[in-house]
DNA sequence: ACTCGCGACGAC
DNA sequence: TCGTCGCGAGTC
């Protein structure tokens, strides 16, 4: 006889099935039965907790295997719609993680704790009739160029990629409206990703003034309640458009007619702990199996969609001018070998920054690091401040008065005297954003500036308010870190000076030359149009880069063919090495309190890693070998067949869960990783 | 992850 | 002798 048995996902971070019975009260004729993706309350060890039904068991386990019962069924109708639930169960095996806790992640807390639905709560209905509409804003005349694109992107129908590579300031977020505007008429829902927080407010603000109220927005910043509050609204088909980080990919949708994934090319959409997963892949998954199209934008694509491109998966459409007419910049490299500095800053930087500024201009100033210096150095010795926890410096908060690791967030007091020879010259080395802040806040105390990074950003509201005061123009001078170079149009900013790129040149990862490359790109384009010249001219913005390597090969291709230069050689030497996008790559990472216990786990998971297609290389120490105190190791699969390497883990990770020493050792697999750290 | 059981050491 | 701390094992 056989049992009536159903698969649970359940919370919890094993590799394993589990199956549960199903009591005849709940499967008889009276009853809907189970069907997947309803929640459920199960005994699981001593506990009582909420799981999800999945598909059938594959497979009965052996005779005298006592099975538990489902206790409760918490849904009437599944929670989980059934497109949802099979994009979960992908993702679970792609990403090699446990199904419970994907489904875990895609639900905000109240439901994955069972909070019941109500069924057709009177509010919820008096609420979608108070969203009317407001009228919205006229649309803007499109360019040419837009119009051509525009015309692309509405031509084919179901399931297709289009990569959207647009210069900043060519009006890509223009075209995501158009094309939303059309769904919102079909009354289908619009998914738009952003890469981070910071840039929801923005977006989300141009498509409710576009389109009505039925906008929402979907990220960690909002109290459970709210999410599950957004998850439930757009589950229902109410909410239209969703303007979200990446979690917000695994939302219910009901309707989903289109998929904007903006500044694609973004790292951020690669999350790095737990479910490792890329919210740009899955989001393209998740188009393709319901045959809706999506949007990849970016005037720095990632190497991955541009081959796919140039292979022909993805359409490429390219906007290469300004809306406002106003000529993309050219970037002036300025050879500080034999210059002096003062605080990293060189004269004539500052003479050209002075000039912008006495001529009305509005001028930012990039330095991808917080803090007052990055080493703080005994000239006596040389010995210099080191994290206790971690393979690195120590960063120099002068304003904090303290020394800040920025891998673990220790913190010390600053010594008085240096910790290996009692000298007391210390002194900082290196610049960060608070160090330009003091050197420029003494060179032009007549103007107004104002630091922008993560340190400054704590407080809620700053941004939005910072963000304004740059709009009218009284803030005139920006010091920042990457923060100022994701996303934003700053149309005024004349002057662009980047302090040092050379940190960004000699990354040990490596899509280091990739990641420089859209950096300086990208903050590059922040300048918009010149001073005005009176005669109501308009002069492009002028960028100024610092660099101590002049002649470094990646960004002499970057300065004299551009980002799409750069692309070319980098796409060509990725295939030399069988590195991604023309191989696969997937890490298993483990990290203990001694090494060889690490070192010891990988050892022993290696001979279980055979395949004639797929390279492991490894244990080897992580290029940060130690981090919060953690050591950290890894192996390193390599494969040129992403099938070939998806069957091996598959076949292999559950059985990394019953080695000696996974008990011993934090561990997991981290499939196309963002990085090798 | 969470929970429990079991064996090692410590003030009364 | 009762307490908690640290580990190993199990979760259907």
């Amino acid at each position: 006889m056989s049992l009536n048995l159903v698969a649970v996902g359940v919370d919890t971070p094993l590799y394993r099935q589990f199956d549960y019975l199903v009591p005849n009260s709940m499967s008889d004729g009276a009853n809907p039965g189970l069907v997947p993706g309803m929640r459920v309350r199960v005994p699981f060890g001593r506990r009582r907790i909420v799981g999800v039904v999945l598909e059938k068991p594959r497979r009965e386990r052996g005779a005298g295997h006592v099975y538990k019962p489902i206790e409760e069924v918490l849904d009437a109708e599944p929670l989980l719609p059934g497109d949802l639930l099979q994009l979960l169960c992908w993702t679970a095996d792609y990403y090699q993680h446990p199904i419970g806790e994907v489904i875990a992640a895609a639900l905000p807390g109240p439901l994955r704790q069972g909070t019941k639905l109500r069924p057709r709560s009177a509010k919820m209905a008096a609420t979608s009739r108070a969203a009317r509409p407001e009228l919205g804003e006229g649309p803007p005349r499109l360019t040419e160029e837009q119009n051509a694109a525009l015309n692309a992107l509405a031509a084919g129908s179901g399931f297709g990629v289009s990569l959207l590579q647009g210069v900043t300031g060519s009006g890509k977020t223009e075209l995501y409206l158009r094309r939303a505007e059309d769904c919102v008429a079909r009354d289908e829902q619009v998914l738009v990703l952003c890469p981070e927080i910071g840039l929801t407010p923005q977006l989300l603000e141009r498509f409710a003034a576009r389109l009505g109220a039925s906008v929402a927005s979907y990220h960690s910043g909002m109290t459970e309640a709210e999410r599950a509050h957004t998850w439930l609204g757009v589950r229902s088909g109410e909410i239209k458009i969703i303007v979200g980080t990446r979690s917000a990919v695994f939302l219910p949708f009901a309707r989903l007619g289109l998929i904007v994934v903006d500044e694609e090319h973004d790292t951020s959409f690669k999350q790095q702990e737990g479910l490792r997963y890329h919210a740009r892949d899955v989001a393209i998954l998740r188009a393709q199996k319901l045959g809706v199209p999506v949007i990849l934008g970016s005037a720095t694509p990632s190497l991955e969609s541009l081959a796919n491109a140039q292979a022909g998966r993805y359409r490429h459409l390219r906007l290469m001018q300004r809306v406002n007419a106003s000529a993309v910049p050219k970037v002036q490299v300025l050879d500080i070998r034999a210059l002096e500095l003062t605080h990293g800053l060189s004269e004539p930087l500052l003479e050209r920054l002075s000039a912008n500024l006495e001529s009305g201009g509005q001028a930012l100033l990039f330095i991808n690091r917080r803090g007052y210096a990055p080493v703080l150095w005994c000239g006596t010795c040389g010995w210099t401040a080191v994290c206790r926890h971690c393979d690195v410096r120590m960063t120099l908060h002068r304003s904090r008065r303290l020394l800040l690791c920025h891998q673990c967030g220790s913190e010390k007091p600053v010594p008085a005297r240096c910790g290996e020879c009692g000298g007391t010259e210390l002194l900082p080395v290196g610049e960060g954003t608070e160090r330009i802040e003091d050197a420029l806040t003494a060179r032009f105390p007549q103007y107004r500036l104002e630091r922008f990074d993560s340190d400054r950003m704590r407080k809620r509201g700053e941004w939005t308010r910072l963000l304004a005061d740059v709009r009218s123009k009284k803030i005139r001078i920006l010091v920042g870190t990457q923060m100022l170079a994701k996303g934003h149009d700053f149309a005024d900013l004349s002057f662009v000076g980047i302090v040092n790129a050379d940190q960004a040149l000699f990354g040990a990862d490596f899509r280091a030359i990739e990641r420089m490359g859209q950096l300086l790109t990208q903050v590059s384009g922040r300048a918009g149009r010149g001073p005005s010249t009176g005669s109501g001219q308009t002069r492009p913005g002028e960028v100024i880069l610092q660099t101590r390597e002049p002649q470094h090969a990646a960004l002499q291709k970057l300065l004299r063919e551009g980002y799409d230069g750069l692309v070319q050689q980098l796409l060509a030497e990725r295939k030399g090495a069988g590195l991604p996008p023309h191989g696969y790559l997937a890490l298993l990472r483990a990290d203990a309190l001694q090494e060889p216990a690490a070192k010891q786990f990988l050892f022993e998971a290696k001979p279980l890693l055979k395949s004639e297609r797929v390279t492991v290389l490894g244990p080897a120490p992580a290029p940060m070998a130690r981090r919060a105190g953690r050591c950290r190791v890894h192996l390193l699969l390599q494969s040129t067949s992403r099938g070939a390497l998806q069957k091996l883990l598959t076949d292999v990770v559950p059985m990394l869960d019953e080695l000696p020493t996974a008990r011993k050792v934090r561990w997991s697999i981290d499939v196309d990783p963002a990085d090798l750290f």
